[in-house]
DNA sequence: TATTGTTATACTCTATAACTATA
DNA sequence: TATAGTTATAGAGTATAACAATA
């Protein structure tokens, strides 16, 4: 090949884009990009260890670490399953939701400008173009 | 807010996807995303060390550690500027050049699949969209 | 025996600060 | 003095292997 798609190449360009401004938003508040993830992750669930290391395509024993960081940072939660002994549940804290929060209305407010520059109908068919795409 | 736009949330969605691809195929060769974009970036220069971190958006020092280690795998060289004794100009080995193209067409082959559906048309109104959205 | 999570270990990635050599 | 690059150091992120506790 080594002549790429034009649309793969717009893909793999506006992708590294979204992650510039991810890792943005993420470094304002002295986090990485994985530990966004992981608050992002967090917001609307309460997974097992093992869950989360599937979400983030990571293996446990990295995910062990994230959570201690998070959890000395106030911003997780460990506790353990009733219905099983051996797992744990992971979820937010007050302050982790808090914080959750905004860093979305941040990370929001980044990635405006990027269509800015679109219609209301184009920003439309781009949806679902995308939608498309990851189906 | 909290409540993101839909086209910025597939934005997000698509770009997480697009990570994850790209990162498959350079771990196929046991290197880092960050490696794989080093190995593009030379592909068509021969920056000086400098240059080079601006394009990668990192330290000075966390370029010579990349660099570093990827002379030690045989893929890249440093070679003195002759215009100013302090600089360096790094650039790809052979066997960079054939590494480079060989994981550059692995990539193509494993995001193909992401715009497989759309119609011709379709992939070119993508393309317009995500030309206009890195304007 | 198999599974869940953690720990020990090792390496990559990254930044800051201090240093060397050149300008 | 200022700039280019490296080195020293420290911490996060990641995986593999070995382990403890529970199933």
């Amino acid at each position: 090949m080594t002549e790429p798609d034009e649309v793969l190449d717009g893909l793999v360009q506006v992708s590294f884009r979204v992650m510039a401004l991810l890792s943005q938003a993420a470094a304002a508040h002295e986090f990485s990009l994985t530990q966004l993830r992981v608050l992002a992750i967090l917001r609307d669930r309460t997974p097992k260890m093992a869950e989360l290391a599937d979400h983030l395509g990571l293996d446990r024993s990295s995910v062990s670490g994230l959570i201690d960081r998070a959890v000395r940072r106030g911003l997780v939660q460990r506790e353990a399953s009733r219905d099983d002994g051996r797992s744990v549940r992971v979820g937010l804290t007050a302050e982790g939701h808090r914080l959750a929060g905004q860093v979305t209305a941040e990370v929001a407010s980044l990635m405006a400008p990027l269509t800015g520059d679109l219609s209301a109908a184009e920003r439309k068919r781009l949806g679902a173009l995308l939608a498309r795409v990851l189906a």
